[in-house]
DNA sequence: CTTCATTTCCGTACTCCCTACGGAATCGAG
DNA sequence: CTCGATTCCGTAGGGAGTACGGAAATGAAG
């Protein structure tokens, strides 16, 4: 019978709700002002560092006094997320490419300034402004192409996994730079001791092959750059065809 | 200068090293009873079960001898996946929509088996023999296309992120399910007051069109799946188009 | 000016995590 | 039996999240 409603949609769309009156011991903090802090902490020193402690401390407050504005560590980072896909501020028209693309710029531009979103899952995610801002705008992009409306859900969760996985990737390796104080190349590198002693060259003909033809020269985030924009071409082309095809 | 070599790469490749003579006291345990008992414990109760002192609980041994076997528990984590990355047991031929498909097939089966592989990154994955057969598997099933070799490596790329990020997307929700006690549509229909309190239907035409068209009315689970075979769909498509183009 | 309901603030305590360190225990070889 | 090698592990330190209960600070009422 624990039915209990989640306390966090409230405070997702806390800037919706009109201010009480002030009654009993005026607040020295904000929920903005301590998810602001906390992302500024996560920013600089990866999601783990934006402890609860730390954000306390950050705000000369002692740990307890965050639960009276958050309800746990959870439902904090929830309110990080919403905030910065908020931040992004998606508006704006054009074609269906050139929305997509802006889209997918923006998004990149946010994984880029937040990496540690990367840490955190994106099922089941906060159901806040950001985040339907987000939805609405991939569908209405998907949308001008005049697609039945299920394709049209299809194409648009397609377009923003594809965009949202290799924001990710590349966050990923930004948070493994900072924490390991090593490139991804200079990882490769470290690791030259696997083609010498371990790689099975019999097992393996085609990466030697290609490896051979020198397709592997190029730095591993370079091949991921490469390997994103080939895949969002292709899924692009078919969804336009696909909008041509059930038209015509 | 501290350039010391990872550790790691002779534990992944353990299987390839013959077996040093005898000297000094002998083991209890072993590195892969170690990785074995964490992936089953990992397996029923997420990978945050399986700290270090849950496994060597279950070994019956002290925590600290763990440490004999295993340098640290990011390493063990490592072990963990490529493991289990290696047990796919990823062969046969067929054209390439058939190696495709036995590809994605047993990766959604490994997913689901050991859905915690979505709590690991996948940035700088394990290099040991499961992922290089992963690698060689799917390079090998392009290939059969007669692509060019950087154009291979670009659609191998693109075939896994998008097979595994649906896989890890499907994972997280089974965690998801086991942690929260709620599958994906209870915890929709938890959050029924977003709907009734803070949904702005002027702000998201689009999302209302859609809703009032009834093409939300499948499952959360379902939406996702159809989008991923939409998605393949225009990948294998556009890839299979790209061979002849370039080939003609 | 006192009282009181209300709300914020936070010290203490509990559990659980990883692992550095150093010494004890146990084997085979000589 | 001795000794080198290796495994085993008790102790201790540091950090995480948060339940609980009471202290502190305010506006409003009398």
């Amino acid at each position: 019978m624990e039915e209990f409603q989640p306390r966090i949609l409230p405070l997702l769309w806390r800037r919706s709700v009109p201010a009480r009156k002030a009654v009993g011991r005026p607040p020295r903090l904000s929920v903005d002002l301590v998810v602001t802090t906390a992302i500024r902490i996560a920013d600089a020193e990866g999601l783990e560092a934006a402890s609860m402690a730390r954000v306390a401390a950050e705000l000369s407050v002692a740990t307890m006094s965050l639960y009276t504005y958050v309800p746990s560590r959870p439902e904090l980072a929830d309110l990080m997320v919403d905030e910065v896909l908020w931040a992004r501020d998606l508006r704006g028209g054009g074609t269906f490419r050139e929305r997509v693309l802006l889209y997918a710029e923006r998004t990149f531009a946010m994984y880029r300034a937040h990496p540690w979103l990367a840490e955190v899952s994106r099922a089941r995610p906060p159901l806040g402004p950001g985040m339907l801002a987000e939805s609405e705008y991939v569908l209405a992009a998907v949308a001008t192409l005049g697609l039945p409306l299920r394709r049209l859900n299809e194409a648009a969760t397609a377009i923003s996994a594809w965009v949202t996985s290799a924001a990710r990737h590349e966050a990923e390796g930004i948070l493994l730079r900072r924490t390991t104080g090593r490139s991804t190349d200079e990882w490769w590198l470290q690791r030259g001791e696997l083609w010498e002693s371990w790689f099975d060259v019999e097992a393996h003909p085609t990466m030697t092959a290609i490896w051979n033809g020198g397709a592997f020269d190029r730095a591993a985030d370079e091949q991921a750059q490469d390997a994103y924009e080939y895949g969002l071409g292709l899924l692009l082309d078919g969804i336009e065809r696909s909008a041509h095809d059930e038209a015509g």
